[in-house]
DNA sequence: GACTCGACCCTAGCATCGCTAGACAAGCGA
DNA sequence: TCGCTTGTCTAGCGATGCTAGGGTCGAGTC
């Protein structure tokens, strides 16, 4: 058993180098650059080898953003845990999103930008998925407002931010106001 | 000179029937399927002539992103004079820019989420996209409310739109909820 | 009215893409 | 030691965006 236990785990291995290269190599040079080819050569390997992981291109995006949701969601956490008060937190929260964004672009393009695969808003999502929109919620949710449901507010809240983070990105929107942008938004959206 | 005029005449024209062709077919099957093979098959011309027209695929994206930034801007101006008081207008210019987004996904691709090669945010910005973002602060200007620069304001408030559109477009969010996530959008951001 | 010459368009092809079939080698269990 | 499974690689398919080069057709000139 314990030749077949190496091999899962030297297995397991390669799938973890599979998506971190994926991951690097999109933020170094943008996933146009992560071909099939180029992917494989960096990790050491024939291209088949990829495909005896994933089932294409479309799936290692998938797995970089389940990755990126996991890291979002705990980056949101610790800073809202270290901010004070409802508002605070919010402040805190749409920082750190906006940071997030703007500081992984490919991993922010593998969440809610291209298609990897998966499925959202819907009962078989990914865990990380559903956690991480979780930890929008909880501290998002203090700040509804009376009779506004927390749910439908965190994802007004949070289409807003994404829309502030993909036109920034895009050039549609300068970088230079984004902090008036973010203090603006957060005044009106959030009840205090 | 009147050969002449004739050829600039027919080459217009086939331009405009490549833009057409190309918006066309991004809407019936994603602008995956508009592949220059494709495109130059529906026109009736070799692959080459697309060359002689525009720089390459990119710059064929960009022309259909203006043809629909002129188009949005007419529909938001005919939706918001058609309504009374600035809350009604806010609320029309919402509803009409998530409709046009849901209408048009193609055209609304290329003017905020493909690469079309126009420069935005800038100068040398195409007078279409100008416009198109004038049409917004027309109606959006009137409740930014006081001491708010209503260009901040109206970059704020489209951003939220395009941040429900792309997410509702791409599964992140359900559609039943578009109307409330509106209102509630609306009702916290405009100053009225 | 014949001819020259330039503008225009098409055929063919390049490099690269995602993905797969089939040959081959390595290493396990008997 | 042998047989077989498991795993990897080489090679190649169809399709992509884009381009080079040849050929045709028609406008303008003598």
């Amino acid at each position: 058993m314990s030749v077949q236990e190496r091999k899962q785990r030297e297995r397991a291995e390669r799938e973890r180098l599979i998506v971190a290269t994926a991951r690097e190599l999109a933020e170094q040079q943008g996933w146009d650059a992560v071909t099939t080819r180029r992917l494989a050569e960096r990790i050491e390997y024939s291209q088949p080898v990829l495909y005896s992981h994933f089932r294409g291109k479309r799936e290692i995006i998938g797995a970089v953003a389940l990755e990126g949701a996991a890291e979002m969601a705990a980056a949101v956490r610790a800073a809202t845990s270290a901010a004070d008060g409802p508002r605070g937190r919010v402040v805190a929260l749409a920082r750190i999103y906006l940071d997030f964004a703007a500081r992984n672009p490919a991993v922010y393009d593998a969440l809610f930008q291209l298609d990897g695969g998966l499925p959202y808003a819907r009962e078989d999502t990914p865990e990380p998925l559903k956690d991480a929109f979780a930890a929008l919620l909880e501290s998002l949710g203090e700040v509804a407002g009376d009779g506004v449901h927390p749910a439908l507010f965190t994802e007004v809240f949070w289409a807003s931010l994404h829309g502030l983070a993909t036109l920034t990105r895009a050039g549609r929107l300068l970088p230079e106001d984004a902090a008036r942008r973010v203090e603006l938004l957060v005044d009106r959206l959030a009840v205090v």
